[in-house]
DNA sequence: CATGAATGAGGATTCATTCAT
DNA sequence: CATGAATGAATCCTCATTCAT
């Protein structure tokens, strides 16, 4: 019961994130989440206050779960350039792994709706710190430069690596990202340097 | 007297720019928009087919003078560390002057919309070329590595600034970006090494 | 306890009453009064076929009640002036200390719904025929004039106590109506000489 | 143009009256009352803010209209007595010329929604002062008893009527009402002696 | 009998687009 | 060309009712 309860919701948050993926939030509609999640329009009303809270919970969800297993992906690790290439690596894994969820993010990030940004933007933020704690990391350790600015460094991290995907989930998703996963590693190295 | 001279087009050009700036193309009505350039709902369909045709023709014009323009400042400069740093300041400057503008762009560059988001990312690609031909010369000129690679450094160069300007608008764009521009270029100079 | 005896059917026709009164028969949702009387929003279904029927039965049995109640309080009355005055005394009464009740009554019983309407309607004959007859037997012993025309006679009898209900029930029910019980009785009478 | 559009704010609001008075405010739909009018839906909300609008608006001309007409009736007229058997009558011979706004204001007159009720009533205190004014003056010249309380009269007259013609709508409108207003008319002018 | 999650039909409202003037 | 009233398709959300547990 309390599983199948669990399950509903995870389904039409999952059925929401392929839809809005595909289609844009504003092209989804409730019937289209409900259809694909097997649930009738009303049972999403049980779930979430209204359509709007469907997207705002995806970025809840779906960020808190991402950075807290990015923490956990750096937790044992030592070297801040490391931990860089780990979070490249994971960054790039789990949007080439969740394409649809790639594309929620990619373009409902850019809301003009106010109130909406704002929510969904505060979620944005842990993962900003645990990209600016590494950056800070590295500085300490004379890893990286001393004069890096941390936070132009990571926005540079976030917007290539932003970038990227986003091209990527633009053009098809064909590429094969972890080809240049070393790469980017090592521009953001030099850059940091 | 001048703005009424200023022929409905362009009013009404400019008036989408502002709307769907601060609303987003979804929640930019006509009306909206008629109200901003000062003319009837109906006037509008005399110079634009519909309203996808405002977002399109908007990338397409406003892209176009920006890439224009962009060769223009980088026409007579011979080194291309030089013409680097020039779209840089290029790139922050307009954006900076057109808060609306950046905003569109910034926004509606991620339209989830297929065949809306063929049309607006054709008018980006000319942008991509410039910076793409610049780094190619600086490559062969030995002012970049030689093992740099062209498509990853223009993701890096206008995914960080897009990310720049896409914080400096959503954080109610306040700071004074000028500031950063030696830095980034910096950041760049070390990272295309 | 006492209330927890109170058999559930009970608790629900009063919880009705109370939420109908306030919000009126459409915007009286069942979830409300489920609410109200404490039990599941399925229990309901299982002592009233459907929504209309909690209505229908709010005026079946109230009124059922009312005027069986009507009949004792003028059974060992002789004088019809005197029953008349009784009966006023009991409407007013009744009305002001079931507030909820009288605005169920005062508003439902105008159902345009034609069906409904019929059958709420239906019950409140009995009580017309009470007033009727009181009229008639006044007629009979001389004491109202012989030309009174009875039907409009308990018109005005039942239009003027409802209108002053309505007056009071719609004004916030500060007004302490047995104030004017002698008034109105004083105007009957004299109306139907 | 001006006439048009007149026009069809009127038959708008004609074919609302025609249709809440039928099916009632809550079964009425936006649909019925646009195929009534003979426009299309969007239509209705170029003259009304929404559905609730149409039915204050009812209310308010209707009203309006019905108590200036009132008051030309009775202008000329010096004897408050006859000034009372006017109202009588044209309060009867609207209500029957206008089967289906009686019906509206019959029904919607008694709504719970404290918002509605407040707009709508408000328009129903006109017609109250002129009732009142004359019996007011009724009492000045010693036609109606000194001790008489206005008030209550006032409630007399309107819940009576009010009552006949419910009574009448609601039996099926077959009754010829004016063979009451003599009657009617006598009984009031017992009541206030 | 009691529960309350699930259902899905139904409707008010919005807004891009048209076209008569 | 300019206007803006008229259109009507499209959709989010509500809520009475059901039924498996």
């Amino acid at each position: 019961m309390e599983n199948n309860k669990e399950n509903k919701f995870e389904r039409i948050l999952n059925a929401a994130i392929k839809v809005i993926g595909n289609k844009g939030f504003h092209n989804a509609k409730i019937k289209d989440i409900a259809v694909e999640a097997d649930v009738a329009d009303g049972t999403i009303y049980n779930y979430f206050q209204n359509k709007e809270d469907i997207l705002v919970t995806i970025f809840k969800i779906k960020l808190e779960e991402y950075v807290n297993n990015a923490k956990k992906e750096i937790a044992n690790i030592i070297d801040p350039k490391e931990k860089l290439k780990v979070l490249i690596k994971y960054h790039v894994k789990i949007m080439t792994d969740n394409p649809d969820l790639a594309k929620v993010l990619q373009i409902e990030l850019r809301q003009p709706h106010v109130e909406l940004r704002v929510k969904v933007r505060k979620n944005l933020r842990n993962y900003f710190r645990v990209i600016e704690e590494v950056i800070e990391e590295g500085k300490k350790n004379n890893i990286f430069s001393p004069e890096l600015d941390v936070y132009l460094a990571r926005e540079m991290f976030f917007g290539t690596l932003d970038e990227v995907i986003s091209t990527w989930v633009f053009t098809g998703m064909s590429r094969d990202l972890t080809l240049y996963i070393d790469k980017i590693y090592d521009m953001f190295l030099k850059a940091f340097n």
